[in-house]
DNA sequence: AAAATCTGAAACCACATGGTTGACAATCAA
DNA sequence: TTGATTGTCAACCATGTGGTTTCAGATTTT
């Protein structure tokens, strides 16, 4: 059941941190036109009229937008009528938010702990001062 | 000094929620090769070469990626001698992962009173089924 | 029934992105 | 000096993205 070619595209998934989901999401989130969509609709429901018109380009540019949102999970349509509304979905954007801020606290301890390494070396430094410490003259 | 042109820049900015700080954080994060090296920076430094090398692709590929999360300010590159050290730098990260709590903690809040209005909304149609209700708060 | 409205789909275009290869410069090690 | 290591740059290519216009379908309104 494993051949070499899967074999080859776990490896490939673990090293390459593939994660199609997060790659929707961050891509949906990286235009300025649908995170000001996301703004429209943070506190009500909207169709694709109202969510289009204050963008400043055609209806079927702004209806992509909607769509790569959608495919992100990250608005969920509901069709009555002609009238097509929109609200967020939450759960997406909560994984990405997870995905940030475990790596954010993660790369925060990481400085706090360089901080205080580079501190201890610099004190040694000044007692010692043997080896010229090469991280000193970065920008 | 406030033209029409400068005006419309203006509007369509405030409009759009233009912000190429987070298009680029954004973007940046978008893909599986620049997470992934984001998670090799995510203890120690890295050149170049250690960082392209588990990633299945030609080196000035991965080159590119690492400038991408350069231009996004999510790394930091200190040259000594051959060897182009990476670093993780925290701010971009940061202010990334501030939008994206503030947007999901605005919504999480939403979807509270949106589920305690969907249920009254369901009790008031079991008892008078008139109309569907279509926007109530239009701007 | 007829007209207006809301939306989707397709064709098209300009440009960005992600990948390759090959040549080249700089640095370290022998 | 010779040679290996590290990385950049330019050219090139395939595909994706973001925008337009035009046409057609479904739905509401008159």
């Amino acid at each position: 059941m494993v051949d070499n070619q899967s074999a080859a595209d776990i490896l490939n998934h673990m090293v390459l941190d593939r994660s199609p989901k997060l790659d929707r999401v961050f891509h949906a989130l990286a235009h300025p036109a649908r995170r000001a969509i996301l703004r429209s609709l943070a506190d009500r429901e909207a169709n694709l009229s109202e969510l289009a018109a204050p963008l400043k380009m055609s209806f079927p540019a702004a209806s992509k937008h909607v769509k790569v949102l959608e495919r992100a999970r990250l608005v969920h349509r509901r069709i009555v009528g002609r009238s097509h509304l929109c609200r967020v979905e939450g759960k997406a954007l909560e994984e990405a938010s997870q995905w940030l801020e475990s790596y954010r606290r993660h790369w925060e301890r990481n400085f706090l702990r360089l901080d205080a390494l580079l501190d201890q070396m610099k004190a040694q430094e000044r007692d010692t001062p043997q080896t010229p410490l090469k991280s000193e003259g970065d920008s």
